[in-house]
Parts: C-alpha cells; structure tokens; sequence
DNA sequence: GCAAGGATGAGACTCCATCTCAATAAGTTA
DNA sequence: TAACTTATTGAGATGGAGTCTCATCCTTGC
C-alpha cells in the first residue's frame, strides 16, 4: 500500500485505458494479482462477498479482456482463471483435484506457424491444455477416471 | 439401412459394450454419424424434437466417452461437438461463425513429450483449439473482436 | 414369450453468467 | 470545494446449459 505493489501497475494500466478505479473494482484487483492459485468466479464472489456477483463478472471479463488474467478450461469443461504474467503460455491442469500449472511450450508456435500455412483460415491464437495428475494426486486415480478422456 | 453403413460400426461397438440400442438412441447416432458440420447439443435436441433432451445430453455424453464424438471448445468458451474419426486431432475454429475443420497437429506429440519429462505430473492427455477466420469470414472481423483473445 | 434391468422423458432443479435499471461514486472542470 | 458528467454498482430477474428424479417403457437374454 506504500510502496510500489505490483497492484499498481495494473490499476494504472487500467486507469489510462479510461476505467474508473473503483473500490469495488479495487477489491478484486487486489484478490487477484498475487494469487498463484487458480480460481473460479464464484469463489471469489464469495470472499469478496459486499462486492456484488455481478460486478465480479464483469471485473474479471475486464481483466481477461486487458491480459491480466487468463481463462482455464479444467478437464471436465468447466471454467476457471490464473493470475496472467502477459507472456504467452500455456496450462497443466491436474484432472484430478484441478490444480494448474504454467507451462512454457517453446516450440507450439512453429506448429502452429506451419497450420498456418496449409489451411485457408487466417489463425490468430490458440489455446493449450495439458492434462494429467499433479504430483499429490499421482497414484490415486481410478481407471474409471482415464477412460473417458477424448480431448481431441 | 439396408447395407452397412458407417452407423453398423458404432452401433455394434455400442452393442457389444453392453448399451441397449433403443430407438432414441438409435436416432441421435444416425444424425449424429454423418455430419461433418459442428453443434451443440441444444441444436440436436430441437432437431430430435420429440426425443427428450435429456436423453439427448445422456447419449452424446455416452458418443463422448466411446470416443465417437469430440469436445469442442469454442472462441467464446462454448462447447459444440462434432463427429470424431477417432484418430487423435485437433480443431481449427472460427472466431467469427464458429465453423469447425480438424487439423493434424504431427508435432504436437513431440512437444507434449517434451513437457511429461519437464514437469512432475504425470500428463496423460491434451487439448489444442486453434483460433482463426475461415475464408468466408475473413476479411469481415473487427479489430475490436480480435483485441480481447488472451487464449493462453 | 417373459422377466430383469437399463433407458426414457417430463419437468423440476442447479449452476453459471448476464441483463436491467435506479442509485451511487469516480474523475473532471470551474 | 462544489457541481457535474458519466461510468459503475448491485439486487434481483432472467437466460441458458446441463443434470436429476422417478414412474413408465422397451431391449435384450433366456
């Protein structure tokens, strides 16, 4: 709050861009920035429990939108958000209690460079998520849990 | 109906694990099995109209898990899905109508290879969405629509 | 055929997210 | 500092997607 946080790059970033600094908006800045863990919406609706749902949502779409946050598709489709460090990566997402992870593939962009170049569509991103069992959940999975694992 | 069609395959597959082959069943598999186009499963379950949705999801849930249909995770975070060849492939989507093409990632394996011996999970699957313009909409995005895509 | 048990379907329900709109507060200007 | 403009908020309604319940029905194996 004295010095210079890492929160104040961001309500600055947003500032010039012409949003207002709530403090609504504020709370859920600050929540967010120095998460390592991931969390859904509703989460942290709840621990921001005065600030209403709504205002949440749209704080949180705000942050997507400016890069600072990302979106993670967990296994079973369901949605959550990372803290984002604005360089591009990609997830590691545990199938099994959906703990996430970043991960750098340092060659994904040739692949997709060269999708690039055989199909007709103009490409312009792409997402990644790798999926597996974190270290403290290695060994507990069911084969039942496995099998029905089509991510195409 | 009267040779075998593509449908025989799925429907003794399904057989043979043991599901009954009922007619509403029956019905989802057969437009579901030809189709090169994506949809959702709403789109389906108005198609089938007098087939009950629930049954609808229940059976392309049960098409997921068999691995005869696919998962994909659209540019807006929606799901549709789309006939799957089984082979492992990814998906080629567009950000403007949401058409859906597969393409052949090759590489990609080499990749992820490479994050199972970089990371202590344990990886057992993946999901790639590249994101783009087809060629009929190409040309016709706004810039406003490509500024908030942080897919990381 | 018949019996057994999986599958169906209408509708209620849950969950997540967005919308509405009157009230509020941030930032700007004087 | 006060007034003003306009974006933002929040309670609650609404929408959409998917699941659940449970009595009934139908496939399948015998």
């Amino acid at each position: 709050m004295t010095l210079l946080s890492p929160i104040d790059g961001l309500v600055d970033k947003l500032r010039d861009q012409g949003f207002k600094i709530t403090h609504p908006r504020y709370q859920v800045i600050e929540r967010v920035a120095d998460r390592d863990a991931n969390f859904t919406a509703e989460e942290l609706a709840a621990e921001l429990a005065p600030v209403g749902r709504a205002t949440v949502y749209r704080t949180i779409k705000l942050l997507v939108d400016q890069g600072l946050l990302c979106r993670v598709v967990l296994g079973d489709g369901s949605i959550c958000y990372r803290s984002s460090h604005l360089a591009h990566h990609h997830h590691l997402v545990c199938l099994s209690c959906g703990a996430t992870e970043d991960v750098h593939l340092s060659d994904v962009e040739a692949v997709i460079d060269r999708v690039r170049g055989a199909t007709s569509y103009e490409v312009v991103s792409h997402r990644i998520e790798v999926y597996g069992f974190c270290p403290r959940c290695k060994g507990f999975q069911s084969e039942a849990d496995i099998t029905h694992l089509h991510l195409h």
